[in-house]
DNA sequence: TATGAATGAGTCTTCATTCAT
DNA sequence: CATGAATGAAGACTCATTCAT
């Protein structure tokens, strides 16, 4: 379902909060067009539109652009982070931990496929419209621990040396976010048809655990850990 | 004159006599601004002040937003995009043509900082403005040829069999691009001191080259140096 | 509210509450500027100062100059066309059929003095804007009708016969847009004061009857009046 | 030939007059261009293209739009209101001065196309760009003749008294102008093939002799005076 | 809560005009 | 004589925002 909190019509109260009703109409408008063409470049219009109400609307539930972005990070992006990293445990086996960040972050990008677009393009990205409002916010306490599960691990010798703990917090997400947003041009442009979800899923894991891990883990288990739904 | 202060331009850039000619200088502008701030968001007047020069010469040089994307793919982007395609040949070493698209790859964004903004945006994304422009011109033979190589090395046993082929030409690319454009960020966030250009290479290289390859490749050369191109 | 105080509207004319309505002022102010300085050359700002309104009203009611001409030609020009054309029926005298017409055209143009000047300039003109828009939905059946007359009556002998009924149409129309159009510079330039519009019409009227039909017509009747509509 | 005063290309002096041939074509260009589009809608790309020459030419030669006018007045307008009006005489037959109108103008327009549009538009029209440059220079006595002879003529009883002479003067040029500028635009929208010119002809002399002058005037001798060239 | 009207500020674009060459 | 470069001024059009209802 697209509007989590879609009141469910009280009988007796004909319509009371018509308005959340509204406002979340609008804040997954805002949300999907954001991804498409980009904050700076979604009119209020375009929102009003997608949603079927008028532009108005958009400013009487969010004021301006800058406190609908407040609303799109507080209210999307924040909860998708904290679903991806707080089960990120600082004792666990390293190859778990990122096996776990990738299939939660691809159940989440099941439910709301504009994820990758919009972290690319406004948290990733330089001069992104939202990184500044994500970085004070982010749980970092998961991606940091993640850092420290793959440096103890390096010290073991058990882990690739040349990987820098840092940067497998940014090629994990960026490896998922960025295969998934370029899978459909890349089919496009060779004319071949494009991987399957399970096939692109299958090659981060690999790419990833492989990459990091140095030997290849135990493949006796499926890709995925939550059943592969 | 126009061209006749023009220099042998180096391949993707203009050349050491930036400042010379408007048009250029125009360009380059352009191209910055469109990596920061997206092309639907950058204003003529945006790029002109950025040039020293009037709005009104943004239209006498390129008539409107339609043409000036046209130069930046074709007096830019695709320029690149040969430079680093080109060199790969059907036979060679998985690793070592990895290694080699890494590298050239790294050189460029040197030269031209703006590189993985302007393709994460613009390009890579779905709804980026240069993306269908940019599709029918690419030079793909390279791309393919490395998803031949990496397919070969596959049948042979040599390379992890979970990776897919085609999807190595957007892990090899993005993880470059996306690693370099988030370092800053991170670092930020965590606040600790971003990592080295040198190490971000050398985790870049590390993670792939393991990740495809593998066993990990002899490491008795050093990570990666731009004399080998 | 917009259409409470709408009267029912003279056609071809808003009515007597113009200046209520916003988009009637400004359709009216735009129509008016069209005749005089030609479509082409009025400005949005002219239209909307004339009307004592911002340049974004017109944008906000007519969205661009195209369909701002829409409307002129749907609410104004082809009410009028109708109203004069209308009334005309096959078997009728051809004499009064012509001085029907100059009637009713004088009529419309007593109250609407744009109408020559506009008809001149961009329907009648070769590059006339209004031409393409018009020339579909004008109702011509009443045109070929006149010509049907004139034709009918060539063969009986009774019309002059170097007349081609085809261009009936056009003198008629022409003959008085072209007249009142050209009254008042010519006075102006040979320094006497310009016809009455009842001499005018006299003019045109006996011109057109002599001219076509022959013979003059009987003038035991005044040469015009607006009541045999 | 387009351009009366095209240089001969004196050999030996090889290209001494090129001035004066640009400037003639851009003229041409220029009197063409304000017909169909109006002298507003024109600009100085559109003329200096349409002579293969560049804008920056037509302001060299003509300085500005209004200086352009003057141009077109003087060396084109002017001189065929001589060649039209000069010839007539203040005691000849009226009819005769009327045919005599009419085949002069059919004839310089004949050469020169753009005389009805541009006499519509820019002259006749209020709010015409030309009408107060030509106003005072157009040499009025030979209408002043065609009216007085006119009058003339009603006081003997002769000439059909319903019409005023100032207006013969006006009927008779725009008679011609209209005509042949509704007559493609008439027969396009009645799906019938458009008259000929000599059929425009016979129209316009028959419809106007008849009207003014009472009784038909003997018709043994051919439409045209001048031979119906 | 919801909307249509209204607008000022800003963007793209065109154009006449100037000027150095 | 001729042109390309350059620009200020102005036009069309958009958009966020305000407000009365």
């Amino acid at each position: 379902m697209k509007t989590s909190s879609k009141s469910v019509a009280t009988p007796g109260r004909p319509a009371a909060d018509t308005g959340r009703d509204a406002r979340e109409l609008l804040l997954n408008s805002a949300t999907e067009l954001f991804a498409i063409h980009g904050i700076a470049a979604t009119t209020f219009a375009m929102i009003a539109k997608s949603a079927g109400l008028t532009p108005a609307m958009v400013h009487y539930y969010f004021k301006d652009r800058n406190q609908l972005c407040d609303a799109v990070v507080n209210e999307r992006l924040l909860r998708i982070a904290s679903y991806v990293w707080d089960p990120v445990e600082p004792d666990a086996d390293p190859a778990e931990t990122i096996r776990g960040i990738v299939d939660r972050l691809f159940e989440r990008i099941e439910l709301m496929p504009w994820i990758p677009s919009l972290w690319i393009r406004e948290i990733l990205n330089e001069g992104g419209l939202l990184r500044e409002k994500m970085l004070p916010r982010v749980p970092f306490k998961g991606a940091q621990t993640l850092a420290g599960v793959v440096a103890r691990g390096q010290a073991n010798g058990s882990l690739n040396p040349e990987v820098e703990p840092l940067l497998v917090i940014t090629s994990t997400l960026g490896m998922v976010m960025l295969n998934i947003a370029a899978t459909r041009i890349l089919a496009q442009a060779l004319h071949r048809k494009p991987p399957t979800r399970r096939a692109i899923q299958r090659h981060i894991t690999g790419l990833l655990l492989n990459g990091v891990c140095h030997k290849p883990p135990t493949r006796s288990k499926p890709v995925s850990s939550t059943k592969n739904r």
